[in-house]
RNA sequence: GCCCAAGUGGCGGAAUUGGUAGACGCAAGGGACUUAAAAUCCCUCGGAGGUCUCCUCCGUGCCGGUUCGACUCCGGCCUUGGGCACCA
């Protein structure tokens, strides 16, 4: 052992150790509890950073903690290996993509492996590999044949200049984020996932994951978007046609003063051909389309409409209302057709202003003067909304309102459901349209099914054909994987790049032997990461379903779900929704038994540096490849989990690192000095023999021992549980043993002090470990418990205030009776000051904490 | 606009159920060792004031409330960060 600590002498030692013996692979025992502990696995884009050292950080610390703590671990890492920067690696370097990324998971494997963490290398699984995604396409065709896959058309973002779909994610402010033109809006035909299927489960759900953060689980709930209200016909004045509209709020459906259409509704040519209107609207609509979903959806364009000419009918109350088209109207939401109530809605409030049109009140504040028994009409309304008249006093019958009346109240001007309360009035008119056969209940969500194909090459290809006698067929399991060809020219233009493969797109139909071409868009990579963490499951990564067996297998069964997933919040909505989705439809297919994947998750926060996330574009970037260079694996573990608590953003500080590197030198240190005298004293120092400052170290190690183990338990503040090791190690560092008394309670300390760091900075805690004498591995070692009856002080310190504010304190024996407590506080100098001439109002007394004396 | 977090020293952050605010670390200042520096070790370290080893007052974003006692609970604001955003 050398007398400094040089991390460079030991580290790389004991990664081979522990990929020599092997000990992080696993199976599956029945006869033992498992632990599975995952972190989402990485993109190889060639190079770790902080954000990827943090996360796999927090996730070595609990399983190696789980794994002492003698439960069967499972920790696998694998590669998200398909996606876009390989492909434009192609594009600009003309590096295939295959070779690239492969390249990059040689360069990352080896970055990853000097942070020696405690992965089950022999479970590694790469996405971009046939074995893997044959099973992608598998999945595919068994929800193809259930309905679950289906094409469809629908609007994407096309870039004109690169020839290619784009994601929403890679339109920035409506532009291309690699040639900043203009994104267009484009209908293709589009493989989707039925998602929507889904959608009542999987909110239903966000209220069984009491594991799972509060606000992902809001997240996904604002996501899915469920809202329930009714669809109601209207009919077209004039016509046999009837104009359905979707509304959850039908109590206001008195207030109708006019309907509004997306601007797409096929209804809307109907309704003008041949008309005077004609023409306006047809140059509206078109002029809407051109400005694109996106910038419609924002919200800052302003609400502008064009009228059509007809009329429709209120199915409640026989009002005519007119029939507008406007921008604001939303075709995929619903049915595409609006009634509007100015009165009650701000967005009609705003578009009637514009136009002129009336507003009618139908609900009233219930704090409002008038009294249920009679509710109030025309002119009382107005007098109950004194507002005053502004800009708006276009909106005819709402002159006195500045806006839309949103909230609950009472109904009033609405037929026989005048009087109700809101609540009440829903309900109501629900069940009266339906029994009228007016409409219907419905409920919808904002959740969209999942449009899954890319015009991209680096992807799994979907597994179908397209023949002109039989139409779409799917490739029949055996012939599977569809291997994605190697032999493709990448431009990044001209849409799919496997439209240009002859020998791929060229093929016989499975079902006729006729000629048929292939499907060419390849999927969507969430779709690879939606299963990955049941994939890892499986003997030496060799993925098997059968959905013919109906029973799941064995090793999913043994090791699913994920007991604590670990990984960034940006993550939140789509990749754990869509493995959320996953993992029912794969129950559902009789693959996997469980209902959800993840029973507990950590989100971590952003690693910042100067105050922004650390991005090469900001130039913020800290290299951990330098850090592990300059201080070691262990210190750049030992920062990561020091400097803030897991869930919170952490802040990066080169002294920081400095700092734990030196709290691992003192511990070297220390050890180093002991060394010797240490193997002196054989067994143990029982609590009872001890005294003085070995009593209180020995006190100290068993509170220790707990503050570690709970700070781990509860949530994971690994910055807390440090804080106290360095505590211990610093109380070491000042005591002065005096006796083999004290040198058994050292050397127990060290020991303890080794095993509770082992999880944080495994290399030096193996290390020392050996150094003061042990043989076995410190990863065998079981983790420790405390001794409660060690935990006890002698003395107690009691805090006296009088009225509140901190005037004295004293040692007493724990559990003192509240009266010698009160005596002692009273007669303590400095308090006995203070109350003296004054008269005492009350004593309160916390026993072994505080006296407060009021006078 | 709506929803959700979070505001504590010069900085990162501590503070079980309301009970000593500032653990631990960093930075800073002083000292030791050294020819010198680095490294290491020791001491001080929220602010103001005083009769300065000790004591007083103030202090956890702001204003109020509950309580013997509030960083912690309640009400109302302000600021920052995140998510959603014409979803009918």
């Amino acid at each position: 052992m050398s007398e400094r600590y040089d991390p460079k002498k030991i580290e790389e030692r004991w990664q081979g150790f522990w990929l020599d013996k092997g000990v992080f692979e696993v199976k599956e025992d029945p006869s033992k509890q498992k632990y599975y502990c995952l972190e989402m696995f990485p993109y190889p884009s060639g190079n770790i950073h902080m954000g990827h050292v943090r996360n796999y950080a927090i996730g070595d610390v609990i399983a190696r903690y789980k794994r002492m703590r003698g439960l069967n671990v499972i920790h696998p890492i694998g590669w998200d290996a398909f996606g876009l920067p390989a492909e434009n690696a192609a594009i600009e370097h003309g590096v295939h993509p295959a070779r690239w990324t492969e390249e990059n998971i040689d360069k990352m494997k080896s970055q990853i492996k000097r942070l020696g963490l405690s992965y089950a290398w022999g479970r590694e699984i790469n996405t971009s590999s046939p074995d893997y995604y044959r099973w992608n396409q598998w999945l595919f065709i068994k929800m193809f044949e259930r309905g679950l896959a289906y094409k469809r058309k629908s609007s994407v973002n096309w870039c004109p200049s690169c020839e290619t779909v784009l994601a929403n994610e890679q339109v920035e402010d409506g532009r291309c984020w690699r040639c900043d033109t203009d994104v267009i809006q484009k209908e293709l035909e589009q493989w989707f996932f039925k998602i929507t299927d889904y959608a009542e489960e999987l909110l239903g759900f966000c209220d069984k994951l009491p594991g799972w953060p509060e606000r992902v689980l809001t997240m996904q709930k604002n996501w899915i978007g469920k809202s329930e209200g009714v669809e109601v016909d209207f009919p077209v004045k004039g016509s046999e046609k009837k104009l359905r509209i979707f509304t959850t709020r039908q109590d206001t459906l008195y207030g109708v003063t006019f309907m509004s259409l997306a601007p797409e509704h096929p209804i809307v040519s109907e309704l003008v051909r041949g008309t005077s209107y004609e023409k306006d609207v047809i140059e509206f609509v078109e002029k809407t389309k051109r400005l694109g979903s996106l910038l419609r959806t924002s919200g800052e364009i302003e609400k502008e409409g064009v009228f059509t000419g007809s009329y429709a009918i209120n199915p409640l109350n026989g009002d005519e209302v007119p029939i507008w088209v406007a921008n604001f109207v939303l075709m995929e939401y619903g049915t595409g057709a609006i009634m509007a109530v100015p009165a009650h809605d701000q967005r009609d409030f705003e578009f009637a202003g514009k136009y002129g049109l009336p507003a009618k009140i139908v609900i009233i504040s219930a704090d409002s003067p008038s009294p249920q028994s009679s509710p109030p009409r025309g002119e009382e309304i107005k007098r109950n909304f004194p507002l005053p008249s502004g800009e708006r006093e276009r909106v005819r019958g709402a002159e006195l309102m500045e806006s839309a009346y949103e909230g609950e109240g009472i109904m009033v001007d609405s037929g026989p459901f005048t009087g109700l309360r809101t609540e009440e009035g829903k309900d109501k008119i629900a069940s009266f349209i339906e029994k009228e056969g007016f409409g219907e209940k419905k409920v919808n969500y904002r959740l969209r099914d999942w449009g899954i194909s890319r015009q991209r090459y680096w992807g799994t290809p979907i597994p179908v054909v397209y023949c002109d006698r039989c139409g779409i067929v799917a490739i029949p399991e055996k012939d599977l994987p569809v291997i994605l060809p190697v032999d493709v020219e990448i431009t990044g233009k001209g849409g799919s790049p496997l439209s240009e493969v002859e020998s791929f797109l060229k093929t016989d139909c499975p079902k006729c032997g006729g000629a048929a071409r292939r499907e060419t868009d390849t999927m969507d990579t969430f779709v690879d990461s939606s299963w990955y963490f049941i994939a890892y499951c499986f003997k030496n990564g060799k993925i098997e379903f059968n959905a013919e067996r109906r029973t799941p297998n064995e090793e999913t069964g043994y090791w699913m779900p994920v007991d604590q997933y670990i990984g960034g919040i940006e993550h939140a909505v789509l990749h754990l929704l869509y493995a959320r989705f996953f993992t029912k439809v794969m129950r559902d297919l009789g693959l996997i038994m469980m209902d959800e994947p993840f029973s507990n998750l950590l989100t971590q926060g952003m690693v910042i540096k100067d105050g922004a996330k650390m991005s090469k574009s900001k130039g913020n970037i800290v290299d951990p490849n330098y850090l592990i260079d300059k201080y070691g694996a262990d210190t750049s573990r030992l920062f990561s989990l020091f400097a803030a608590p897991p869930e919170k953003d952490l802040e990066w500080s080169d002294q920081g690192v400095e700092g734990a590197y030196r709290f691992l030198g003192r511990l070297w240190a220390l050890i180093s000095r002991y060394k010797e005298r240490l193997k002196g004293p054989e067994g143990k120092a029982g609590f009872n023999d001890l005294y003085g400052q070995g009593k209180a170290l020995y006190r100290k190690t068993n509170q220790t021992i707990k503050k570690v183990t709970n700070d781990i338990e509860k949530d994971f503040h690994f910055n807390t549980a440090l804080a106290s090791l360095m505590e211990l190690v610093n109380m070491m560092n000042s005591f002065e043993p005096e006796s083999n008394n004290d040198l058994r309670v050292l050397k127990k300390t060290i020991e303890t002090t080794l095993i509770l760091l082992s999880p944080f900075a495994p290399h030096i805690s193996e290390e020392l470990w050996q150094t003061i004498g042990h043989k076995e591995s410190i990863i065998l070692v079981a983790w420790p418990s405390w001794d409660e009856e060690a935990l006890k002080e002698e003395e107690v310190l009691i805090v006296i205030q009088v009225s509140g504010k901190l005037r004295g304190k004293i040692y007493l024996p724990p559990n003192s009776d509240d009266g010698i407590i009160k005596e002692a506080a009273l007669s303590e100098k400095k308090v006995a000051e203070f109350i003296k001439d004054k008269e005492i109002k009350k004593i309160v007394v916390v026993r072994n904490k505080l006296v407060n004396i009021v006078i």
